[in-house]
DNA sequence: GATGATAATGATAAATCTTCTCATTATCAT
DNA sequence: ATGATAATGAGAAGATTTATCATTATCATC
């Protein structure tokens, strides 16, 4: 029930933020704040495009969504349940799929203790072509 | 001798493109366009912004620069020198180190394989806290 | 259930980063 | 030196995101 995972980050329970939450989770993907907008607004929903860069923003610092910065100039958002996963992001269809290393993982806390750094975050995208017939050749 | 490098890549030889060329081999480090315009100014050389963010995806497309998209929202540059290395960045200086790991390297053509996904590119960026005593603490 | 303090919304303006336009200027092969 | 062509720079414009602020909705309390 995402009403208490709002209620939970201390904010209100607003029509704007219980059809954000709900789309991010029917949706599963990765969208953009004008993708949220887009989609609320196909389906009727009216809502301010400032409202929802304001709840996503809010709905990441809860905890609830992870922003993600891939190389397309604006940020995506997805669900955050909890499991950390890094991103394979095909060039040419935009495809995203997720995938989680152990190995990757480890290695990264090594090279921060190395360097002195104590570990925040990281974000790692590889970016490819995937093995659809049309994104595969080039 | 960076005036043959900019002969290579297909471009002529201009004032604007050898000063940001040797700017970003004195510097060495991260610049964002921003930066180079203003240095150059600071320096009194007489340039405008658009030709360097210009000159600086030329530059990329010809392989002597490599763009980094940090979590800041601006694009940094740096001098490609044939060596590939991810990057650790303090959220609190915004100091950059580079690194590079063979086992997380490995992993990545493995994963992608696995994905079905042939890899272009990757970016690795790890966010943390540097070991100076006004970044440690949080 | 009504009330009121407070937070949230949405329209718009503005900030930020980057690219485009186009008249002027510089480069370089001849 | 000349001319075809590419490059520059100033400003407009585009794209994404944030700030402003009057209006509206939420929710604890009565």
């Amino acid at each position: 029930m995402e009403n208490q995972d709002i209620k939970k980050a201390g904010l209100k329970i607003t029509l704007p933020r219980v059809k954000i939450l709900t789309l991010l989770e029917k949706h599963g993907g990765h969208l953009s704040a004008e993708d949220v907008y887009k989609i609320l607004l196909e389906e009727g929903e009216e809502i301010g495009l400032a409202t929802v860069y304001r709840v996503l923003t809010q709905f990441e610092s809860a905890g609830l969504v992870v922003r993600q910065n891939f190389e397309s100039g604006q940020s995506v958002f997805e669900i955050d349940n909890g499991t950390h996963h890094d991103h394979l992001v095909c060039l040419k269809c935009g495809k995203v799929e997720e995938f989680l290393d152990a190995t990757i993982e480890k290695r990264q806390e090594a090279i921060a203790r190395q360097h002195g750094f104590s570990i925040k975050d990281h974000a790692l995208v590889i970016y490819g072509y995937c093995n659809k017939p049309e994104c595969s050749a080039e």
